[in-house]
DNA sequence: ATTTGCAATACTGTATACAGAAATGGCTGA
DNA sequence: TCAGCCATTTCTGTATACAGTATTGCAAAT
């Protein structure tokens, strides 16, 4: 069975991700353990978790609330993700087991098919396989602190997907190009190849945005 | 006034770091509630914490305790510290200004002369300089978010150094160098070399023990 | 002697009660 | 009209009670 902390945790989160509790709205005890159905007490302990992960800010015996991020912080939140994910994939290149590569590949080639495809939730669907991707190569080259690191900066992240939607086409191509050359510096077992990749990859992500007018003048 | 979530917090922390609790010891909220002279609720809030900071750790509704480190572990937080620091150091290249350079010479010159002399308690006046030297370059090179995650890896590493009491006076002296070259870099506003000298710095200290056997060849 | 099963016990997760800190709202004096 | 202040209300922090789950220790069976 599911712990009341955990359904705490899960319902609030889903709030703030989906927007239902935009940034600055008051977090209040009561009113949640009243809305989720369990007591304040789980409440409480899943704030505080939404609080280390930095989606919820509370301070002394002040209302929790939502938190907003500075574009600075975002900017921050991308580079710090760069600088893990592509440690990570240097390590990777060395131990990740070649049917892992393989399934590397599958998911590379689904991604791809969605871009092509372009349908409607494209974004979405890539999104899914783009975060399992990512989760192959950290479960080869990190830790499960790093892990536990990665997913405080993935939740900023995911926020902010919601408000911006970047899915800009060219982004999903150009993250399809990434792919492969990542997966063959994984065959290459070439760490320094790997790492400055992911690291490409991430910061591209960053500036995801900004691009856009590179697909017109192309 | 101090929180009862705090004072647990600090106290819990404390005789962790010292070895009071060792490794694997228990930790059961009622004795600690008891002992600090608080109820349980905010023992709770503390164990929690500092179960997200990694130094406790507990499932399911099983009793929580000391986490005991893998070597592999250690060897990570060495590691990603010098990702870290090394990044914070490029930036901060770009933007400490000199008076805090300043601070930083004057940080450097206090370590140095606390090896010189040879004091026995040298290690910890060495770690408190230490500290307020890269807390100083954090600053600049850093976000907040970014000081916390520090913050975290940083944790595990005292808990070692009570343990291993790495203190070779060849490992202070080679850190002092680091330092003179960090700031030498910084005052070069050369993010590539103070980022390079920063890795090293690390890394450095990561190997610490290894090398004792150098200073006998020298 | 060693293992298995079953109480008795200890501990955690959750709910709730209470005290004190912060927010709210209206009232007073300009 | 509006700033400042007090009373009221709301909310958090902490303590405590209760229910349910893990642990422990003992006894019986092999």
């Amino acid at each position: 069975m599911e712990s009341a902390a955990s359904k705490a945790y899960s319902h609030i989160r889903a709030r703030i991700i989906d927007g239902t509790f935009p940034s600055g709205a008051f977090l209040v005890e009561q009113d949640l353990a009243g809305e989720i159905g369990v007591s304040r007490t789980p409440v409480r302990d899943a704030l505080n978790r939404l609080e280390t992960e930095g989606l919820v800010a509370s301070e002394g015996n002040k209302r929790a609330m939502v938190r907003d991020f500075t574009e600075q912080e975002v900017e921050e939140c991308f580079e710090l993700r760069a600088q893990f994910e592509s440690y990570a994939a240097a390590k990777a290149a060395k131990r990740i087991p070649v049917d892992d590569i393989e399934k590397l590949k599958v998911l590379a080639m689904q991604m791809e098919a969605v871009v092509k495809r372009g349908a409607p939730d494209a974004s979405a669907q890539f999104s899914e396989l783009n975060d399992q991707f990512h989760a192959i190569i950290l479960e080869h080259g990190g830790s499960k602190r790093m892990r536990d690191l990665l997913t405080q900066l993935m939740q900023v992240q995911l926020v902010l997907m919601k408000r911006f939607r970047q899915t800009i086409e060219t982004h999903l191509q150009r993250s399809c190009w990434h792919h492969r050359e990542l997966i063959a510096a994984f065959e290459a077992r070439d760490s320094a190849w790997a790492e400055t990749q992911m690291r490409t990859h991430m910061l591209s992500a960053k500036n995801g945005g900004d691009l856009q007018y590179l697909q017109a003048a192309e």
